[in-house]
RNA sequence: GCCCGAGUAGCUCAGUUGGCCAGAGCAGCUGCCUUGUAAGCAGCAGGUCGUCGGUUCGAGUCCGACCUCGGGCUCCA
């Protein structure tokens, strides 16, 4: 055998080794800070430990903190001292998986006795977990039989049930017969897929966050454990960004500066999960629905109404109470028998009003819009502020096309959505392609097949990247999603487009073609906003309540230096006003200080200063949001530069 | 719906082991101040401590149920 081994680097250049050295060995080997640095490493394709013994021939990279794999082990090794640290403290606990996920990591629990974890036993498990920091226990691999793990994990019915294969763990490998382990020794051990970091030791930036409840397996008809959320980095440095952007976007909560802002509230007495709209978010609402009425109209949308109660029997024919009776108001029995429900979704009234007469293929594609109040019943634990709510409104759409223009509609539809969306300061996106829930999917597989490709196809040419969602389309048919990045890197929902074949048929719907015949149209579902509710509120976020100039319930404030510049002061709001604006005004009767102050804590894009200077020469003192005071700017200078704000949708 | 946590004035929060603990700041109102770019001064008013029951001589304080909110799980047409 020879002494020497030859394994190549990233770059593609060689690097020999003496035999037997590790893939530590080779990072030690290129420098110190790559030693120190280094985590794992990627062999041959395969994550392995830094203990790997290398071959001759072998391509091998080494992992460092820095990399998002890097990062991911390091959260995958907290999750094992948390793990060991819950075991120590509580006699008789055991567990269930234990990933690393985004910005950290979760380890499942159950306690004996069906104890649950208060918020003093994670300040005590934490000091546990860094006590194992500081002992520098070593992550020890090895491959073990079936039968072997089987007695060594006896006591842990949820690890028997992953060694037997019966329960999915995203970080274990149970293969031919054999079960790979990882030991912290003294006593620690798990059944893991690694690979770890060389030892505890590496860890320590991290912090235990919450405590939950998470049913086994995600069924809710399996035992609910005990979850605890860790978040965890490479530095402290790291660590602390992150709990600062938790931080600020705790600042941003739509719920918290609703209040603030005076935009809204949800008052006890109304229900939960039901809003009111203050006059200050109204006047935001109201501007978002005119703006979204124009460029429907541009678009060549018909406006249609309908009401928020139905017989029984449209949400039978269109599947709803089959499916989603749950998740309905419960129904109201009137004349003598018949149940009305409240709506939960506005297509069977466009189908309807399709249907009030026979249709031509000239009338199509027909495009029916509608801000359509409709109302879910929520589960208890599920309402969260104004994105999701029992009692919303959604910019709802529905387009029914023949076969042959399905692809360009959709097409023209989802430019039309994103040309939208960007109106509002929303231009990071990504499209998302849900496919047929199995189980509970009307319709055949061709259809679906054949639907969920024209979407493909479509989502394809928009030059975004599309992600797949399999099994997540709605039952009558698959759907694509439009996710957008917000100010500060979250993702949300969006906009929905959905294509379906089923509710044309299950309302016999028809049109008559230019051969004479009957033929079945063709169903796309689209609300943009998604709700108006919801759209609000990831404008509060997006915006951080700082509303642009176009939005801003209140665009300008004036404030007179003194009592005597009163009159000028109102001058200045009623010639606002008559251009158009949102202004008003604040009398002297506080210093100016505090009037502009609380001018600013609302948020407001500019105040206006107006004193002896500006009445004697027609002018004001500008003081945008983020920006620098201005004085003697004539009035003329102002006015149009809001009005170039309001039109570019910026500031 | 399930697990954990929380509900004290419009908002943000104090209120030790149940007993001179119903408080503060901001906001509001009334005066005074007349002010040039992020908090002027003074006074006043404001709460059946989420609701309902229970324990106790005595309950924001302890127990139970319910309601609402928050964090998760499940769900999201």
């Amino acid at each position: 055998m020879a002494d020497q081994i030859t394994v190549s680097l990233p770059d593609g250049s060689p690097r020999a080794l003496p035999a037997g050295s590790t893939a530590g060995d080779l990072a030690a080997s290129i420098g110190k800070r790559l030693a120190k640095a280094a985590v794992i490493a990627d062999v041959n394709g395969t994550e392995r430990d830094l203990v790997w013994l290398l071959d001759d021939g072998d391509e091998v990279a080494i992992i460092t903190e820095e990399s998002e794999r890097g990062l991911y082990t390091i959260r995958h090794s907290t999750a094992h001292v948390l793990a060991q640290a819950v075991l120590d403290l509580f006699p008789g606990a055991t567990f269930g998986i234990g990933p690393p996920v985004e910005n950290g990591f979760y380890y499942d629990f159950e306690l004996p006795e069906g104890r649950t974890f208060t918020p003093d036993d994670l300040a005590k498990i934490d000091a546990r977990m860094r006590a194992i920091i500081k002992e520098r226990q070593p992550f020890i691999r090895d491959e073990i039989p079936d039968s072997q793990a089987l007695e060594l994990f006896k006591d842990h019915k949820y690890k028997l049930e992953i060694i037997k294969g019966a329960a999915e763990d995203p970080t274990s490998v149970t293969e031919k017969g054999m079960v790979r382990t990882y030991e912290n020794p003294p006593d620690f051990i798990d059944v893991c897929r690694g690979p770890h970091v060389p030892d505890t030791g590496r860890l320590g930036h991290f912090k235990l966050m919450r405590v939950a409840g998470a049913y086994w397996k995600g069924d809710e008809k399996n035992p609910m454990l005990q979850r605890i959320y860790g978040t965890a980095w490479a530095s402290k440095n790291e660590l602390d960004a992150h709990l600062h952007r938790l931080e600020e976007a705790e600042k941003r909560d739509h719920r918290k500066l609703g209040v603030e802002l005076d935009l809204f509230s949800f008052p006890e007495e109304i229900g939960s999960g039901l809003a009111v709209f203050h006059p200050k978010g109204g006047i935001v609402r109201r501007i978002m629905e005119d703006y979204s009425r124009e460029r429907h109209e541009q678009a060549d949308y018909e406006f249609v109404y309908s009401p928020h109660i139905t017989k029984e029997n449209l949400f039978l024919t269109s599947g709803h109470l089959e499916w989603f009776a749950e998740g309905m108001y419960p129904p109201m029995e009137m004349d003598g028998g018949t149940d009305y429900y409240l709506k939960p979704m506005n297509c069977p009234f466009h189908i309807l009003i399709y249907k009030s007469r026979q249709r031509s293929y000239r009338e199509l594609p027909l495009r029916m819009f509608e801000f359509g109040t409709v109302y879910r019943y929520e589960k208890s634990g599920v309402v969260h502020g104004l994105t999701r709510v029992r009692g919303m409104t959604q910019d709802d759409a529905h387009i029914f096309t023949t076969k042959e223009q399905m692809g360009d509609e959709l097409r023209s539809l989802l430019l039309f959505v994103l040309d939208l969306l960007r109106d509002y300061g929303l231009d990071d996106f990504y499209l998302e392609l849900s496919t047929r829930p199995e189980g509970k999917a009307v319709g055949s597989v061709e259809e679906w097949d054949e639907a969920t490709e024209a979407l493909r196809a479509v989502g394809e040419d928009m030059n975004l990247d599309l992600v797949m969602d399999e099994g997540g389309g709605a039952f009558y048919g698959p759907k694509i999603s439009v996710q957008t990045r917000d100010a500060i890197g979250r993702t949300w929902q969006m906009s929905t487009i959905q294509l379906d074949f089923q509710m044309p048929q299950r309302f016999e719907m028809d049109y008559i073609g230019d051969d004479g015949k009957r033929h079945r149209p063709i169903m796309i579902h689209r609300a943009l906003f998604g709700s108006v509710e919801r759209f609000f509120a990831v404008l509060v976020e997006h915006y951080a309540g700082a509303f642009p100039a176009w939005l801003a319930p209140v665009q300008v404030r004036v404030l007179p230096v003194r009592d005597d510049h009163d009159a000028y002061a109102w001058r200045l709001v009623d010639r606002f006003k008559a251009e158009g604006f949102r202004a008003d005004m604040v009398t002297a009767d506080e210093p100016l200080g505090g009037r502009i102050r609380k001018a600013k804590l609302e948020k407001l894009p500019y105040v206006l200063v107006v004193g002896d200077d500006d009445v004697a020469h027609s002018t004001v003192g500008v003081n945008p949001r983020g920006g620098e005071v201005e004085r003697d700017v004539p009035i003329e200078q102002f006015v149009e530069r809001l009005a170039a704000d309001v039109l570019a949708h910026v500031t």
